[in-house]
Formats: structure tokens, C-alpha cells, sequence
DNA sequence: CCTTTTTTTGATCGTCGACTCAAGAATAGT
DNA sequence: ACTATTCTTGAGTCGACGATCAAAAAAAGG
């Protein structure tokens, strides 16, 4: 694709995707839905997707990868991990929705979500792990991760409630939650 | 319906639906498949059931009515409430999965099972919030919803991490999880 | 300007989804 | 045993979905 109208169409369809995944989630992105959102016609789509999966898990990875920050240095602290989830779920509540929605829901149903999902799942537990670890340098590999596991379980579960209850002080919470479980 | 053959092919059609809802999700729970499951035709299920929502509902008003025991007396502790939650995660895994994934997750995307999920959050959360409140009485009434809706948000957390994870210490996590924020 | 490549369109295809119905089989009630 | 009701079946309708394609339109490159 050399076109800069292409790129545009590409622009507006992943536009749509992420909206549509977001509002109406997978069952509610149809390629019809997708291209009257992006003001196309079903071919234009396939010019740029090989097939309707392949936008969706273009956002889906967007998604995905768009929860935890870009590691920096080798010195994260908990707080810092849970500031930047929390921001994630406020400040990109649309890529959070698909988040929380189409990966995590998907991964209970859909095999290929699984797997995804798993990996993802795996990668920010070692993450926030050796964050503790790194306060707290007594404890174990496998309390450290339970830890992780818990803590992130508990996130997940703020998360979601945020997003059904917008008033739902995610920030605070997630805040109290390292106070009485200081990680 | 009164003949006999009906009633146990609606507890045939009700039982595969509760699996494919739990196993496959919204998405997989056609009409074929349930009637492939349950070993019939299509024209028997809609003898039965006015619509495919209509069995879906069915299954997901059973499972969102299992989530909390049938209220019993006045003073039911915080304790009570979440080992009644925790054993329903445990030994209904396949209403729990339903409940999680096409009530909880499902009301973010669809209408009419968001209004369905707000109403039951809603009862819950009163529910847990009058208990909480029978242990501290010094709490405000907001005061004592604010921490109700943290400690459902986190169970259900620690309850969608515990599907994607069996060997998710629930109900430790969840003990620690009111010793630490004692209601 | 002309050629090549990319993009858009509109029509269309096959499939699978929910749902219907007439006719026959089974079952209750008497 | 008879009859009315319920249940099951198989064939079928209809629409929506993902996907394809030839041809026209637009853009890029020289």
C-alpha cells in the first residue's frame, strides 16, 4: 500500500474497529457494521484485510499492548505498575473496554484468545513479581507471584466494575489495595 | 406441557445450553448446537422456547439467582456472604463461567444484560453493605457501599482469574482479602 | 501525458444463522 | 379404545454474514 488514500481508509477502518469492539464488543463487529462506521464499501476493506479477524486482532494486540507501559529500566516499583494500569483504564477507556471485553472475555471462550491472552497474562505477572521482589527481597519467586496473581486478579476486577460504574474510584482503591497488601 | 417427553426435553435443551453458554460463550450458543447437544431437532426447541434469547435468558436468570444464596435471616456477616460466593465459583463452575463471561461481561456491550447485571449489582452490593455495616456500625451508609462495591469488584476478580486459572487460591485470596480490609 | 499500480465500487456468491410449518408419532385423559 | 392434546420431525424460508471479483476511478511515478 503506497496510496496515501489507502492509509487513510486503513486509518478509518481500525478507527471503527476499536469503537465498534468497544461499544458493541465481538459479536456486534460485523464488516457491514465496520464499513458504514468508516463510510466504505466491503471491498475497500478487503483491499487492506485479508479477512475480518485479522482488523480485529490488529486492535485486539493494540489493545493488549497498550495495558502495561513499555518497560524502561529494570527498576519498576508496584506503585508505579498499578499508576500505570489505572491511567490505561481512565485515560483509554475505549481501548480498555476491548481489553477487558473481547481478550479476557474472549480468552475464556475463544481457543486462540486463550493462548493470547495466557502469554499476555503470564508476561505481567513475572513483571509485577519481580516488582515486589524487588521491595521485598525475602520473599519467595512462587509468594512473590501469588502475590502478583492476587493483586492483579483484584485490578482486573476494578477495572471492570469502572467500567460498568464510571463514579467507581478506581484510582483510590487500587491505591488502598497496595496500602493493606503493601505487595 | 404436560407430557413427559416435553419436560425432560426442556431440561435436555437447559442443560446444553448451560454448557455451550459456559464452554463456546454467546457467540456458540446457536440454535444447532443446543439442539445437536441435546440430541433434537430444531422444531422441538421452538415447541419449547419462543426463542434462542429465550432459553439464554433462562440460563442466565438461573445463574445470576445462584450467585448469592436465598437471603435467610437479618444478620448475615461479610464472612458468610463471601464463602457463599467463593462455593459457588467452586462447586458451580459452570453457572459461574455463564455468570462471569455472558452476564458480567456480557452487560458491557449488551443493553438489555446491562440493565439485567446493574439491577443484580445493585441488590448485592446493598446486600454486602447492610452487612458490613451490621460488623461497623460507626460506617456511613456511603461509606460502607464504597467498600461493598470494592470487595464484589475484587471477588469477581479473583473469580474471573480463578477460570482462566484453576489453581487460583480463591477462597485463600479471598480470606486474606477481608483480613486485610476488614469490611 | 502516459503507464503502472493502487483504490473504490457495486453486484454477487455460498454459508450459516434463527425461525416456521404441515404432517405424522406419541402421550394423556376419559 | 377413542379423542384431544402435545411432541417430534424434515423440509423449507429468509435474512445476514463473510468474502470475491470485474471493472471503473484515482493516484503515483517518470
Amino acid at each position: 500500500m503506497r496510496n496515501r488514500a489507502g492509509l487513510a481508509t486503513e486509518a478509518k477502518i481500525l478507527t471503527a474497529t476499536r469503537r465498534l469492539l468497544s461499544e458493541r464488543g465481538l459479536e456486534g463487529t460485523t464488516v457491514k457494521a465496520i464499513c458504514d462506521a468508516a463510510g466504505i464499501r466491503a471491498g475497500s476493506f478487503y483491499n487492506l484485510f485479508p479477512s475480518k479477524e485479522d482488523a480485529i486482532l490488529s486492535v485486539v494486540r493494540e489493545a493488549i499492548s497498550a495495558v502495561d507501559p513499555h518497560p524502561e529500566g529494570d527498576h519498576e516499583t508496584v506503585e508505579e505498575l498499578v499508576d500505570a494500569y489505572v491511567r490505561f483504564v481512565e485515560e483509554e477507556p475505549v481501548l480498555a473496554r476491548v481489553y477487558l471485553t473481547v481478550a479476557v472475555l474472549g480468552g475464556l471462550t475463544d481457543p486462540e484468545m486463550n493462548i493470547r491472552i495466557l502469554r499476555h497474562h503470564q508476561r505481567r505477572t513475572e513483571r509485577f513479581a519481580a516488582s515486589i521482589r524487588n521491595r521485598r527481597p525475602e520473599l519467595s519467586a512462587e509468594e512473590a507471584t501469588e502475590r502478583a496473581e492476587a493483586l492483579l486478579a483484584a485490578l482486573n476486577g476494578y477495572a471492570l466494575h469502572r467500567l460498568l460504574d464510571p463514579s467507581f474510584d478506581f484510582a483510590g482503591h487500587a491505591r488502598r489495595l497496595l496500602r493493606y497488601q503493601p505487595a
